[in-house]
DNA sequence: TTTTCTATCAGCAAC
DNA sequence: TGATAGAAAA
């Protein structure tokens, strides 16, 4: 299959395609193209010859990843089974399964997500004797996290220093690694062991990587680990909103040092919104200081309709007012709901859009929030898989050992941490040998409950460690542990709410089903399974049922994503930008600038922006007074509506057609 | 010793 | 709004 390279891209971009060798930093602008540049340029490779076990292409999120594999393979009709398009942190997963037994851990360890985390940092801070009113779980784990990551080094005279070292043994001790460690961990291989990472760095002789204003310090080590001089960063400065994350744009700087040689390439011309928003976006962002000169420009010369503003009375006013605006411009343009985006700072805030959007019946999915892995009743069965996989994992062990009831209460593993503390063992490893020794001390009946507790895991053990039916042994687990009968007593008083449990379960397994059973999976094993789940967010769920229906989410959830229409809720100080973040540091407000203007280069078409003139806060009406950044938009460029009337202003032309009439190849392109 | 009940507190973004 | 710690009840 040919592609006709020169045909299908703009000068800019076909540079940024074509130079295959030395390093490349693309600096893409919203809405430049920059998925189609990556995608075009391993299709480009592909056809040069490069095998496609060679290229590494590294992304944010899984759903990135997802899609750009899928737009190579459909590109160059190619099935590309040994194309590495991943997030980082599946890769590092991907290293350290191979790896991790170099540094200590065995093969079936488990990645701690941050609840997890956090509830270990709680348990070592309590085991040290620290009082739990005054101990920040959240600071400690975000200076741990500090640590780990190198941004700072311990001063000496911390008292999280003690915390951290036991947080660190437990984690080793348990099988176990966090988020960090990801990353940290396979760095810590290719330092110690120089021929590891000369055979991961003679693997991958083409490296791209995307979104990489969003990389952190350690993520940027762990690229140089693996790239030579075929480097490609492909990333926008004006849209780095993850600092608190440790993503750190100076890397750009850092790139132009490290490869002096590298060869920079702008990409301004934007395909996505009106002349109008640009100017608005491009006025905005100039309030930034630290920033690599650039403007977006449309090559359609359409202007659009003018950016709306309104100022509901309330929250509640403000859904109602999306949701009507939303029908109105549905009807009067023959768009579909999934044409709608509406953008809001964060997950508190789509509870009175969604109240709105259901009011009128609008169908709409949420993306982001609280996971659905997050869920209780999901962690919980997670949490048994995990222990079934690595029963040192402490953390599980705990929150699954006595759920449902059955009779091993805090007394119990009290004593049982004891006697592990003693040992220096797992809470498993203890609980067999209290099991062989009955001269350990145990109240009788906690031993037999313990003992039955144990054996449950060591059946289901043997059993899940096979590789196959994964999902009929996960079925064949809750009947064991008769989760039904206990989602049914554990919510005695909302019968609704333990039957929607009860279903999520249900997704939960038959999402196995699928995964096992999929033809492109070649390894259906327990443990593939949970490394997977454990990287997943909420946006790998949709596609089902989703489509065709209003999209609700934070700024965060939405980079990388275009919609038609575009309104961003709740535009009012405090939360956008907003206040703790403020708080937080000096630089935020430019972060926060970074955000809204990530948000408004979301439209293609035109956007709505409001901000409440009150909204409940812990039930009290608060006034509210809208947000700075909207007075950085040239006046020009908007216009007030009054709460009545037409709610979709015309703009006569015909975008559609005028914007695809201008390019070759596909139109709708996301970033 | 375990389970259930009640009061209190804190709430930004997410791999 | 939910999680969680501590008190009361079983």
């Amino acid at each position: 299959m040919h592609i006709d390279f020169e045909a299908e891209l703009n000068p800019e971009q076909y540079e940024a395609v074509t130079t295959m060798d030395g390093p490349v930093l693309i600096i893409a602008g919203a809405g430049s193209g920059k998925t189609r540049v990556i995608t075009y340029r391993m299709a480009y490779m592909l056809e040069k010859g490069v095998p496609q076990s060679a290229i590494l292409a590294l992304t944010f999120t899984n759903k990135a990843a997802r899609e750009m594999a899928e737009r190579v393979k459909s590109l160059t009709r190619r099935k590309l089974q040994n194309l590495t398009v991943s997030t980082f942190h599946a890769f590092g997963v991907k290293i350290l399964r191979k790896e991790i037994e170099r540094l200590g851990w065995r093969e079936n360890f488990s990645i701690y997500d941050e609840s997890d985390r956090n509830q270990l940092i709680k348990d070592c801070a309590r085991e040290l004797g620290f009082k739990l009113e005054t101990f920040d779980v959240q600071a400690a784990g975000k200076v741990f996290s500090d640590v780990k990551t190198r941004r700072v080094a311990w001063t000496g005279e911390d008292a999280y220093e003690k915390v951290y070292r036991e947080y660190e043994a437990s984690l080793k001790a348990f099988n176990s690694v966090d988020f960090d460690d990801l990353i940290v961990k396979p760095i810590e291989v290719f330092e110690r062991f120089p021929e590891a990472r000369a055979a991961w760095r003679e693997h991958y002789r083409y490296v791209m990587i995307d979104e990489f204003q969003d990389t952190s310090h350690i993520q940027y080590e762990l690229m140089r680990h693996l790239s030579d001089d075929n480097v490609c960063a492909v990333g926008d400065d004006d849209q780095s909103i993850y600092s608190w994350r440790g993503a750190n744009y100076e890397n750009i700087v850092r790139f132009e040092k490290d490869w002096p040689h590298v060869r920079e390439i702008k990409l301004e011309r934007n395909y996505r919104s009106t002349g109008t928003i640009l100017e608005a976006a491009n006025a905005v962002i100039a309030n930034n200081s630290n920033r690599k000169e650039k403007a977006l420009w449309s090559p359609t010369g359409i202007e659009g309709a003018p950016i709306q503003l309104f100022r509901p009375e309330d929250e509640v006013a403000e859904g109602e007012f999306i949701a009507r605006s939303i029908k109105e411009q549905k009807l009067k343009e023959r768009l579909a709901y999934s044409d709608f985006g509406v953008l809001i700072r964060t997950n508190a805030l789509t509870r009175w859009v969604e109240e709105g959007l259901l009011a009128e019946n609008v169908p709409y999915k949420v993306t982001g929030g609280t996971s659905f892995f997050q869920r209780k009743e999901i962690k919980d069965i997670i949490s048994y898989l995990r222990v079934i996989a690595n029963p040192e994992d402490d953390v599980n062990f705990i929150r699954i050992v006595n759920v449902p009831r059955r009779g091993i209460g805090r007394r119990t593993l009290e004593r049982l941490g004891e006697l592990a503390k003693e040992r220096g063992l797992s809470l498993h490893k203890t609980a067999e040998l209290v099991r062989a020794n009955p001269s350990m001390e145990l109240p009788e009946k906690a031993r037999g409950d313990l003992e039955e507790f144990l054996e449950l895991v060591e059946s289901f053990r043997s059993e899940m460690l096979g590789r196959r039916n994964l999902a009929a042994k996960v079925r064949a687990l809750l009947e064991a542990i008769d989760y039904r009968a206990w989602l049914v007593t554990d919510n005695l008083h909302n019968e609704k709410a333990a039957k929607w449990k009860l279903l999520n379960v249900e997704s939960l397994v038959n999402g196995i089903d699928v995964w096992e059973k999929d033809p492109d999976n070649h390894d259906p094993t327990l443990f593939a399974w949970l490394n997977r789940i454990s990287l997943i967010t909420r946006d790998d769920m949709d596609d089902e049922e989703d489509s065709g229906k209003v999209n609700l989410m934070t700024v965060h959830a939405a980079k990388g994503l275009e919609f038609e229409i575009v309104f961003i809720a709740g535009c009012e100080d405090g939360i956008m930008p907003h206040a703790r973040s403020l708080e937080e540091g000096e630089g935020n407000l430019e972060e926060e600038r970074r955000l809204f203007y990530v948000a408004v280069t979301r439209a293609r078409r035109r956007l709505h922006i409001s901000s409440a003139m009150r909204r409940r806060r812990n039930a009290m009406p608060v006034d509210c007074v809208p947000s700075p950044f909207l007075a950085e938009i040239p006046e020009k460029l908007v216009t007030w509506y009054e709460g009545e009337g037409d709610l979709a202003p015309d703009d006569a032309e015909d975008f559609f057609a005028k914007m695809n009439s201008m390019f070759p190849g596909e139109a709708k392109e996301e970033e």
